[in-house]
DNA sequence: GATGAATGAGTATTCATTCAT
DNA sequence: CATGAATGAATACTCATTCAT
């Protein structure tokens, strides 16, 4: 009889809000942002219309706290403020780590490529990710890409520091483009993959680690 | 004053209907098929909304179209009835083509991307994209990336046939893998380039190419 | 710890009343009934939105309390059962009583004003005004402005008597509409100053006050 | 058979904004402009809902529109750019004028009067009708009422020089705002009277030319 | 008494498509 | 061939009200 305490109006608002952000962001990795209407996102969820602006401001807040949320769900993956250098092993870890992410959300990284793919989406997406963490310098240099320059610099130091055991015109900058287009390459491809082909793309990732190593 | 003759009319309808489908490639690319309204396509082409209805069924119709004639193109290009195999310098030479082809024709690339990122679209586009053209065998096998079976095929033959000059363990399907995943790596970033970085992404396919040499 | 009386409980329920009231005049005021929401009154009232329902039956019986109790203590105001004759100091007295209630209850008048000026809603509002109060006799004529008939009456009679020791064209009607009129553009004047203009307002009412005398 | 001319054109557009204004006026002086819906006066403008889309951006835009318009055309009742003095048969002539554009648009006026009670758009209306016009002088001074500055320092001019004629403590300033409330008064109450009752309200103006003069 | 999550009917707005001219 | 006014179904969003706790 007595009323709920904050605390469990709290949890119900977390766990509501959660389930709404699961199912939206299944339909909208599925048919897109657009052809994803609010009426279907609350029936999957099994809510009214109206809750869900309970919880979110509208549509497009929607959207934003889901690539939010997954961002920094990402960027803990990474454990974003270590030292920033890569042995060769933690290299080999680090690729390993990609693909980790990858697989565990693969429907995030659905709608971030769909979204990274609409030019004039692009652009806002990547001041996002950005601005996004708490960075210890706040570069703006080359925020042409997903990769954080952080991330870039870590890999970038890898290749160079891979030289000295390498033939003289090892060029370790180009040596990076291919490890970064490769990557790339199989993000986009394993991203739309059966789940029981997990076999085969742990091969290629194998053949990725023995290729840049 | 003396009317039109038939081939006239004929001529004017196809070049107003490419004059249609160039400006709605644009917009489809930039911001996405969805959020790209028939009445903006019609204001940028400078006709009334009611005259697009007259060169297409409808919104769906025109974005089928603009596929089918971009893929067409791209099929032209890749001569694609030939006898089949890749000579070693015939695969530089498919190399340098692929980025001919994303070059001058990047925002259907980027249109082309973005529909494949959607899954439930991705199914249609690729069924689409195999039956489109008349081939010899109409296979149905491997329905499940962009480059078609024959296509696919022939660069398969290429990497078995470099076996020969290379280790014995050389793994030629593996080595397809990865050519194949470099390749989208870098088609999926070089869309989005400045034309003005040109320069560098042929540094960058020249790596390629010595690579899968 | 001991149980709170029934008499406590009441004081509780009548204060809580009065605070949800006078907050919700304040936005209705301020913004309009309809553009001001339950849930708006709700959070600056420091309650749930559901008690609110607790106390009233609903928004629109949120107005009607408003409206009544101000008008009840408007009528106590002007201790409407008295002989119902105004001598020329009561005049005085009168409209400086009118210019009073004015500044203690501004607010209210916005919205009273604010209702009175839609037209579907001032018939009823009207309808509401004059059948208030137990009248001794329920006039129902000229039920059209915002004047009681009994009030109308006793400045009626106020400006017939002035008529003796006027000029034979004096026309006390006519007086008496010029009087009305004045006080009403005064009121709706008025009620949108600063506080810090009262003094000039003051004025005003002693010139109007030397005018009908 | 052949299109219509651009003019044709032209002519539908205005004369449907037109109608659709005149609808929007009508229901939002009867019950206010968030009580009155866009499919309402799409329905008693015999019009689709999205047809009037074609026409106003919203509904705010309507509303904007419709005092834009009627604002205009009261400026030019009045003629705004005259040499600015009211001669004694001016003012007579000012005031019937005054009368004259209630009369005529009754229903605008209801709208107007409705919405400076509101007090938090007030001060938007204000703002918007002192920078309407092209005025001589931008004034700001005395944003605080419905009379433009021109408008009210021409009155003032004309209490200024007709104290020449009055006795010595005849206060221009004091009898310029008894002038003022007397017309507001006799404004609110006359767009609310029945068409009938005009000779009544004609009379009463005769009454105030005669006190003012 | 008190809470705020939840509802659902209602409202503004959008947009592909049609059609009279 | 060409126009753009007009439609209406669909969609995002709002808000008074209810109800389990």
């Amino acid at each position: 009889m007595s009323p709920r305490t904050a605390s469990q109006f709290e949890k119900i608002r977390e766990e509501k809000k959660a389930l709404i952000m699961e199912v939206a962001l299944e339909h909208f990795a599925g048919k897109g942002y657009h052809a994803t209407t609010i009426s279907h996102i609350a029936k999957h969820a099994g809510i009214s219309n109206g809750l869900l602006y309970n919880y979110f401001e509208g549509k497009e807040e929607l959207l934003s706290e889901i690539i939010r949320s997954s961002v920094a769900e990402v960027y803990t993956y990474f454990d974003i403020d270590r030292d920033g250098t890569l042995s060769e092993e933690e290299f080999e870890f680090f690729i390993r780590k990609v693909t980790q992410v990858l697989r565990e959300k693969k429907e995030f990284w659905r709608l971030f490529f769909q979204l990274m793919m609409q030019s004039e989406v692009r652009a806002h997406l990547l001041n996002f990710l950005h601005a996004g963490p708490p960075l210890k310098e706040a570069e703006s240099e080359n925020q042409e890409d997903l990769f954080l320059p952080s991330v870039m610099n870590m890999v970038r130091d890898y290749f160079v520091r891979l030289k000295e055991s390498k033939s003289p015109d090892y060029d370790p900058e180009m040596e990076m483009n291919l490890f970064i287009m490769t990557l790339k390459g199989f993000a986009v491809t394993f991203i739309y993959s059966e789940d029981g082909d997990d076999e085969n793309f742990d091969k290629c990732i194998d053949a990725v680690v023995r290729r840049f190593k």
